[in-house]
DNA sequence: TTCAAAATAGTACGATCGTTCGTTTTTTCG
DNA sequence: CGAAAAAACGAACGATCGTACTATTTTGAA
């Protein structure tokens, strides 16, 4: 058991005044600590984490850093937690709002790609740590399965309610399309990030509708976007 | 530079006399060690390989390891060559004895499949090492690199040779379907070894028909195997 | 302003890492 | 067999790692 676990803000008292005042100061280095980790986490891997080169980065000692999280294996679950929280801001929630079917589909996968391959320097921790923790059982790859296992049900989710309005072809397998749809986004951290090959985006939007157009109805067809969307923001 | 580097048998008499006098001890303890490093590498990946580990897997001092090496680096490209070459043996040799077009294809993509799924515990160092040194220069990742893509210039080879022999219809784009084959075995890779879920390897085969089946000519299709090959020896 | 609590620092520990170096054992070959 | 070469050993190094402890500083609210 560890002192520092169950670290819920318990009862934050949401009035009226600047957010500075509700975050107490441990809970902004802690943030602090994260943000960094983050990066490292994403070029080094969540094996590559030290609280030592964390300490040096956030300006603090090796015990101040650690004592925010009790263990290592613990910060990591935070980066994967972290990582989660943000990926779903910024590729799930702002697809959500999209129509059903196949606009809100080809939205989740449009972020999708962006957030793994375009997004400056950072790479996937939800790749990375799939292969890292693939032969290592315990409470980080479980943590990283769920994190995983939640988005791919969200997709799911999207896959199924395509066929429900029609967009998709009712005998369409959802879980086959899915399977499919990540292994683009896999071949496309791949070739863009290790490889380095240009057009691997290209790739992957032809992928996707070489994967989605044989099983379109009519109406998923006039439904889609013919381009590649802009994701604004 | 290396004392050890550049360590080719130089010319060893082809003889009739029994292996076992051919090689020097130093060759059959140094294939010893890099058979117990390719275990580890593909469990732990190439970052968990340490000199120490395989000292004592092995039964040997630290430093009697070492000097096969000289450096971890150089061992790390000497698990990646080894692993290269038995790929080699397994998935390519066995496969370009197959008819010229789709068969070969297949036979290629099957072998693969198995190489990186079904095989007991190990998993692919090329995946998983281009996970590990994606973001990190130096001669470790350009040995894996090399070898990369020396695999895929092979399909590409296999793709194009289908389209020449009119397996495939002559419109198709070779790099883009290795892209999407690439997806799926990655894909499987993730799905089998990371998520555990069963039916991975049907997905995968499915998935392989519906990237070659749009583009086969009549001639392809009647030469491609109907059911999933049987993968002997 | 005061004082308890929270946050951070400081230090030290044992372990493991890759690597170096000098010695000793084993192998090879004339 | 015997000498030269190759292979393996053993001990030590500096570095870094996660973690445990105790002190010190900083914070926030009464």
């Amino acid at each position: 058991m560890n002192i520092r676990e169950a670290r819920a803000p318990a009862k934050v008292a949401r009035s009226d005044k600047t957010e500075r005042h509700l975050q107490h100061k441990g809970q902004q280095t802690r943030s602090a600590i994260l943000d960094a980790a983050l990066g490292v986490a994403s070029h080094r891997g969540l094996e590559g984490l030290s609280i030592g080169a964390l300490a040096e980065m956030t300006g603090m000692s090796k015990s101040g850093v650690f004592a925010h999280f009790g263990s290592r294996e613990e910060l990591q679950i935070s980066v994967i937690r972290e990582y989660h929280t943000k990926f779903e801001e910024e590729v799930f929630y702002p697809s959500i709002r999209e129509p059903r079917g196949l606009p809100r589909l080809q939205a989740l996968f449009e972020r999708w790609v962006k957030r793994v391959s375009v997004e400056l320097d950072s790479g996937c921790i939800f790749i990375s740590g799939a292969v890292e923790f693939d032969d290592r059982p315990g409470p980080v790859r479980d943590a990283l399965a769920d994190m995983v296992l939640a988005w791919h049900q969200a997709l799911e989710r999207a896959i199924r309610l395509a066929i429900e309005v029609g967009h998709l072809a009712p005998d369409t397998d959802p879980g086959q399309i899915l399977f499919e749809l990540h292994g683009l986004i896999l071949a496309l951290h791949h070739d863009a990030r290790f490889l380095r090959h240009p057009g691997a985006l290209e790739r992957t939007q032809i992928g996707f509708t070489r994967i989605i157009a044989p099983c379109s109805t009519d109406e998923g067809r006039r439904r889609a976007r013919k381009r590649p969307l802009s994701v604004h923001g």
